[in-house]
DNA sequence: GGCAAGGATGTAAACGCTAACATCAAAGGG
DNA sequence: CCCTTTGATGTTAGCGTTTACATCCTTGCC
């Protein structure tokens, strides 16, 4: 196998310094137009293809942006990062995609793993990181984006919502229902972060209009998240059979809840009103649809994108971005 | 913001050369345990982390594996994902994700943008691309896997399984079931090529079993697969109303139609017979629980990783690798 | 005790590119 | 007509690491 050809073998082909070759490949470089031209034609000719790492190490930029999400298999992880890397590859950068499987030390050492490639930006999700990850986070020295989340100690900019206050919309709007007996099912997986939030905020709310929170029940880790909530909604009927209203820490579990339902011939929303959690698309076309908050995934990696982008600009700062998820009431909840 | 340390630093601190904390930083290097200790102690104290984009330039070597997959939000490519980062990243290597969203000038693109980072080896999804894209595949001078299909023409190495043929399989299953007027709905969206396999192997069963395959409805691109079928279930009873299965694209778009089905109370499978593709959690979760083929992602992501890693270590040729997708019969066609 | 073998460390150069500065010709202004 | 300006190109050095080789000090063996 050849030796892939440099700038250096294109300038002799081409006639011209070493130096020419690299500014017809860059944008805005002072080179005849002509020449350019010629350069890049005698490039193709020989197969040349562009060394980043070269570029890179000499220039101080990586055009990397690290970014880590819990799980590639989540409709909203996904919707960000889409969001993101549309954003950034617009802008020149290319996003460094890692995820962490919602495990906290995964992510300590992928974070580890990214930093050695020098990104100009790292984006995590959640608030929630080991002790040494936060270290290697501050000491970057690059800007550093939470998202998903309000953490308690922010590492450097935040674009999130608190998962916690979003759960009133959804008490508040069963409560309007006239739902009294309401249950909350995750949020109790150690490694799901954003469920305990969800969690805390729903017996917050509860707790806010004088019910009773106890009809809690676990769906576990969020791995395969419509089956736990199958699993889950046949606990809650056996153990609090006289429930009028589910809150799921997400869509998934809900539509498994929904299923179970279905399955056991209660009614939804007559006997038991469901909500979930994320917007999910099946949320929109399940039987009865379920009602929703939508955290705005996309608003969420366009606005992080944008506040990276503005920090490697000007060297100002620039605000953290608050997101307002939104209910969207369905058949789940009516009547 | 003070630049960061270099080994350089390292060294000096340390009182010893820069190779030989280099030496420290590597696996099986020969120095002394003592003085890589000490090393490692000093760099942490300086907060040094090292450098990869330096390392890969000397050594020729960048770690990564670049990896394009059509849309990140799709349960069976993260599978895939899932498991080539996770035997890859063991092996030391860095996976660079991109999405092309179903559009081969964007996987063009991003093929393009991963050379330049000098990726060890490349792995496709699919056998379609554009010309310019396999002719920088082919000049790319590492391994070259494609994936999740058998190419007409491959560029290099392959893992995946024929689609079409696939198709045998449901239809084999359904009209052993006893159903004869069967549709197929999906397969007419230009970008996903996939779909379009699967509905000429459609095509290509019913024939084989001597039936009318005119049955055939479309159901767009394939982004929101599950609205895109339950409007397609619409379209489909009103022109085929007398139509006994059908087989769709994709478990989404089946879950979709089979939504449909329950909102205009047409019982599945006591009416119609209901199939899907890809062996999606929701084929396991829904009511009733969808037929569907198991693809295998992880066995392809598992394959495809060990043929990377198969080729970088010895230079000696290595086997294609078959993968045999499986019949999951469930409710939905039964009786 | 001498000498080979091997482990630990050091030195110099190079990987492929670009920042910074220098050079040169053509163009423009008084 | 000379001097400045501008645009196009070249020269040199260096980004932070590793390869290749050299050196030195032990260690073990006869």
């Amino acid at each position: 196998m050849k030796r892939s050809p440099t700038m250096k073998d294109v300038a002799y082909a081409a006639g011209v310094s070493v130096m020419t070759v690299s500014r017809a490949f860059k944008q805005d470089a002072s080179v005849g137009e002509k020449t350019r031209q010629m350069i890049r034609e005698k490039a193709d000719e020989l197969g040349y293809v562009f060394d980043a790492t070269a570029a890179n190490l000499r220039s101080q930029r990586s055009d990397f942006v690290a970014v880590t999400i819990p799980s590639l298999n989540n409709a909203n992880f996904a919707a960000t990062v889409v969001a993101l890397t549309g954003k950034l590859s617009q802008a020149g950068y290319q996003v460094l995609l890692g995820h962490t499987n919602y495990d906290m030390m995964r992510e300590e050492e992928l974070i580890g793993q990214f930093l050695r490639r020098r990104p100009e930006a790292i984006i995590v999700t959640g608030g929630r990181h080991t002790e040494r990850a936060r270290q290697m986070l501050k000491n970057a020295g690059v800007p550093v984006i939470e998202t998903w989340d309000i953490p308690p100690e922010p590492i450097g900019h935040v674009v999130g919502f608190s998962n916690a206050d979003t759960m009133q919309l959804l008490v508040d709007h069963l409560v309007g229902m006239g739902r009294k007996r309401i249950a909350f099912m995750g949020g109790d997986s150690e490694s799901d972060t954003r469920g305990q939030d969800r969690r805390d905020g729903f017996l917050a709310a509860m707790s806010g209009h004088g019910l009773q929170a106890d009809r809690l029940v676990g769906s576990g880790a969020p791995q395969k998240p419509m089956q736990k909530g199958a699993t889950a909604m046949g606990a809650l009927l056996d153990q609090f059979p006289d429930t009028d209203a589910v809150i799921c820490v997400s869509d998934l579990v809900g539509f498994g809840a929904l299923s179970e339902c279905q399955r056991r011939g209660i009614a939804v929303p007559d006997q038991i009103a469901m909500a979930g959690f994320g917007a999910y698309d099946i949320a929109e076309v399940c039987v009865p649809r379920l009602t929703t908050i939508d955290p705005k995934p996309t608003e969420i990696g366009e606005c992080a994108a944008g506040l990276v982008l503005q920090l490697l600009s000007n060297a100002s700062t620039a605000e953290n971005k608050m997101i307002a998820p939104a209910l969207i009431p369905a058949q789940s909840t009516s009547a």
